[in-house]
RNA sequence: CGCGGGGUAGAGCAGCCCGGUAGCUCGUCAGGCUCAUAACCUGAAGGUCGGAGGUUCAAAUCCUCCCCCCGCAA
């Protein structure tokens, strides 16, 4: 089949990888390269990198609104478009260009976890499974028919950034599966008393408020783990915490319970006993591996 | 030229501003104590202080350039 693919981030590069090898894949729509990093310097998308390899021709127009646009991709005249994260709202004119119109793998079990995040959110809010979804595109988001889904349990180790390459590899594996079925799968509409949105990630979020239970801090460690991480402030600078465990010690929300040894901090009930800490400016570590040459003062509250 | 922190013994850090014998916590090794231990005591090994130049009687420390790691902001 002739396919067009849209993509961004480092998600969408797995279905890439596999469409590549397994069909024609005719043109690659991805963001424009932007400045990031250190130094601003500007960036190729995951996707862009990939496509480029392949010498496969990138397009990376700022907006599909325009009639100039919409025409240079029903020129293309695929069959089908596959979508995997792009970050830009198809019109219309582009969702029903394509023979078979377009297809889209999201990380989540539709209709749970509509939008931006679903990966995190999931874990943050304690779901016991995750998975993605293959769905027709339409013009609401998230909102198609799907055609097929692949489930991943929870476990109480499963990271944000786990799940992430997981829900990536296996959404490339049911995508391949779907094209080839796709004349006989019926899809199945999505129930719309059962939708759930996913806020995407906000930096004001990433602060840990220890007034808030240990349990839900400790879900919200691991589901942004590695990104965007939650963090405390002491002594001016910034902790990141990638990974704690919930302990039964008591005290004053926010207070240093332990600092000599390991890391203990009292949350709303219970306590939060830190494993793995990134210093500003410094490497991920254990907790023991930073104490042996830092010490966070007893008693302070955080 | 977006802002900033860092590279010192196997690990984590201090020392750098105000040049002058390389320190701390832990680990390792040996011995001791102990019913025993991640405990305690004694001792030991282990470092071209990221690299290259420069200044100086003398550089981890001051100056220049380079390499590598990371935080913030986007």
């Amino acid at each position: 089949m002739k396919i067009v693919f849209m993509g961004t981030p480092d998600f969408a590069v797995p279905v890439l990888e596999k469409l590549i090898n397994e069909h024609e894949v005719v043109c690659v729509y991805t963001r424009a390269p932007k400045e990031a990093g250190r130094g601003n310097k500007l960036t190729k998308t995951p996707v862009h990198l990939l496509a480029e390899k392949n010498g496969i021709e990138v397009r990376m127009p700022k907006t599909l609104r325009n009639e100039e646009e919409q025409k240079k991709f029903a020129a293309l005249q695929a069959d089908i478009a596959v979508v995997a994260a792009y970050g830009l709202i198809l019109p219309r004119a582009v969702i029903e260009a394509p023979k078979f119109g377009c297809l889209n793998v999201h990380a989540s079990l539709l209709p749970r976890w509509r939008g931006a995040a679903p990966i995190q959110r999931s874990i943050e809010f304690g779901d016991k499974e995750s998975g993605v979804t293959i769905m027709q595109i339409v013009e609401a988001l998230d909102a198609g028919a799907m055609y097929a889904k692949a489930v991943v349990p929870i476990t109480s180790e499963t990271t944000g950034g786990v799940l992430h390459d997981k829900l990536a590899a296996l959404g490339a594996d049911l995508m391949i599966k779907v094209l080839k079925d796709l004349k006989s799968i019926r899809p199945e509409p999505q129930d719309e008393r059962l939708v759930s949105y996913a806020a995407k990630l906000d930096k004001s979020e990433c602060r840990l408020d220890f007034s808030q239970t240990a349990e839900m801090l400790e879900r919200k460690i691991r589901a942004f783990n590695p990104f965007p991480a939650m963090f405390f402030e002491y002594g001016g600078e910034r902790f990141k915490v990638l990974s704690a465990e919930v302990v039964d010690s008591q005290g004053v929300p926010g207070e240093i319970l332990t600092g000599r040894g390991k890391l203990v901090i009292a949350c709303g009930n219970k306590a939060l006993q830190i494993r793995q800490i990134q210093r500003q400016g410094k490497k991920i570590m254990t907790v023991e591996e930073l104490l042996r040459g830092f010490d966070f003062a007893e008693g302070v509250r955080l």
